[in-house]
DNA sequence: AATAATTTTTAGTTTTGTCTAAATTTATTT
DNA sequence: AAATAAATTTAGACAAAACTAAAAATTATT
């Protein structure tokens, strides 16, 4: 699998996680940073290979094989994204780009290796599992801190967007996972929340409390 | 710079330490295993870039930039290797293919943290120096096994050809980095040699000797 | 100095992955 | 049920990096 192909597939499989009908050309492209017509290009080459079922019109699915290389590589992502997070000690708001990069690495041992050395954690610095060598995974059950009724207390367990800009944001007001969180009121207007986070009660807009997950405690 | 690219000039800088004057179209078809033409295309590629020095019938020279991007992935690849064999517990004769692949990876930022994870190493699994950020890097004295007359002692310092197949051969007679090696004798008919290692006396070959770095005791 | 051998470059293709523009199919309105 | 809009695919082109085969330049040999 060429890099290219690598990156199609991981697309199609984070869109087949929120929606697993068949993926539409657009949304792929939208994702990738390409065109439609590369997209429809590509997906013969992946059909092909029998990595997707494709057919023309009817959108996208993974196969079998397809949906357990995309697992390959979301672990490989989410492992370096540990790595540089644990011991380079890098930001969590850092290593997105550079997983992209190391996540098409070729070499299984290297990959289980790492794992080990990092003692097979569970999940990347932004909350999202890592699958095992297997393709298992643990699904948390965790729910957009938006929906949680006021007086409710939660623990954060993960970002729904994962950039720079929003991580950075939870850094200025002190929420990482694991903080404790008391839902305090919401406006009914624009569906802000007021929070009660380390002490202090913040002020948090519905589109922060929209990428937050949380479980009540 | 491109994948391509990087390799092209890493070659063009490996093969301008054993002959400093202009390196050969066929020289780096070689290394590259490539065809002479495609090196003629890429000089001219390189040549816009004003990596190299470029002139058609003349050879090629790395220009100042061009000899600093080399370092900088040699600075990669070896700390990569150091990497796999310190932290993930591979044998030196596994990490080169790997290190290949690493040394591609673009960020400063994750090999100066890599650098310091380290311990700041001066040479990699196989002896050969690791440029610092800036380029530098600490010249070893070393020379050839082949080269030392009989009845003195040297040091093994590092490898000429790091081939899995020759550091097997080294794994398997105890030669490692590091040890202590007498010449007992040396035939004058095929250049082979007695050497006295870990208190064993064991024949190698010219090819053998030829490969390994030493220093006198 | 002329010829032969070797090396290097040019010319013309191929493959991969992308693009634009046009054509086709599917979905949505009127 | 047409007509219109949107999504998707096809056709044709292009850049990167490789190739083969032929031409040109350099080097070695007679
Ligand atoms: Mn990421
Ligand atoms: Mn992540
Ligand atoms: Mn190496
Ligand atoms: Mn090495």
């Amino acid at each position: 699998m060429t890099y290219s192909e690598e990156n199609y597939i991981k697309v199609i499989y984070h869109l087949s996680l929120v929606s697993p009908k068949g993926i539409n050309t657009n949304a792929i492209a939208g994702m990738i940073e390409s065109k439609a017509s590369s997209v429809t290009d590509m997906l013969k080459k992946l059909a092909d290979k029998e990595l997707v079922n494709y057919q023309k019109y009817q959108g996208v699915t993974l196969t079998q094989k397809g949906l357990h290389a995309a697992k390959m590589i979301v672990r490989k992502h989410r492992l370096w994204e540990v790595f540089l997070v644990e011991k380079l000690d890098f930001t969590w708001d850092e290593v997105h780009d550079l997983a992209e990069e190391l996540e098409h690495i070729k070499s299984e041992k290297l990959i289980n290796r790492l794992d080990e050395y990092l003692g097979f954690p569970k999940e990347d610095p932004h909350g999202d599992p890592i699958p095992d060598r297997y393709g298992q995974l643990v699904k948390v059950d965790k729910q957009l801190l938006s929906e949680i009724l006021p007086s409710k207390k939660v623990i954060c367990l993960g970002v729904k967007d994962s950039s720079p800009s929003f991580l950075k944001y939870l850094d200025k007001h002190q929420i990482a996972l694991g903080s404790e969180i008391e839902v305090v009121n919401k406006e009914s207007f624009d569906h802000s929340l007021s929070i009660l986070i380390n002490n202090r009660q913040i002020l948090i807009s519905n589109k922060i409390a929209s990428n937050l997950y949380v479980k009540l405690i």
